[in-house]
DNA sequence: GCGACAG
DNA sequence: ATCTTGTCGC
């Protein structure tokens, strides 16, 4: 079913370049229109090294377990424009922590055919509980397998739920996602994508 | 049939 | 996803 995705890393050693990818919307917007973003941030240094934007018509509605299907067409618009491109992408959403285990990660990364990992604030199917410290997981059980891994990356805070998108093998994953969170929920590239986004959402809205 | 349901 | 200020806590 998700045979061709890879669970092999294929990272090349530091520096790091890690992207993000995440998509906003207007609510109730009768145009439709969605707003991605991707970005490349300094693994090291949080800096944000490059990012691009694509607004367009979603051809498709938003409806769960088919996200990608409205997402990655954007993404990857803007992905094509993307000056420097990262080493690694973590997608805003399931990767293979999904019913069919491809989630708008793993479709993310087969299309660009770059690595990726799936970093969702919320869970679409599983369960997994973590403890209450920082860098705490519990293994994100569904039908008796372990398709994620629930991250704690901040005291107080819900966790967050990584899974393999591409190419990636999950304790890379989660490594890489837990080194990306300073004290905060959120992993850097997430948010500044989150960011972008939302930037651009805003500039057209504000544009004739 | 009923409830759940990433963003 | 988005609507939204102040407010509680470290």
């Amino acid at each position: 079913m998700a045979a061709h995705v890879v669970t092999t890393d294929a990272l090349p050693p530091r520096p790091l370049r890690l992207g993000g990818a995440d998509v906003s919307n207007t609510r109730f917007d009768p145009t439709k229109r969605v707003h991605a973003a991707v970005v490349t941030i300094d693994a090291a240094t949080d800096e944000v090294l490059a990012a691009a934007t694509e607004t367009r018509i979603a051809d498709f509605p938003y409806v769960p377990g088919y996200l990608g299907f409205r997402e990655v067409p954007a993404l990857v618009a803007a992905w094509s424009r993307l000056t420097l491109k990262p080493d690694v992408v973590l997608m805003d959403g399931q990767g293979m922590a999904h019913p069919r285990g491809f989630g708008v990660a793993c479709h993310l990364g087969v299309v660009l055919g770059v690595p990726t990992i799936g970093v969702a604030k919320s869970l679409l199917v599983g369960t997994g509980e973590p403890g209450p410290e920082p860098g705490d997981t519990a293994p994100l059980l569904w039908k008796g397998q372990c398709i994620g891994t629930a991250l704690r990356t901040r005291r107080g805070a819900r966790p967050l739920y990584v899974s393999v998108g591409h190419r990636v093998s999950l304790p890379t994953a989660v490594a890489l996602v837990l080194a990306a969170t300073r004290g905060r929920r959120l992993a850097a590239p997430i948010r500044a994508a989150h960011d972008a986004a939302n930037d651009a959402r805003r500039a057209a809205a504000s544009a004739p």
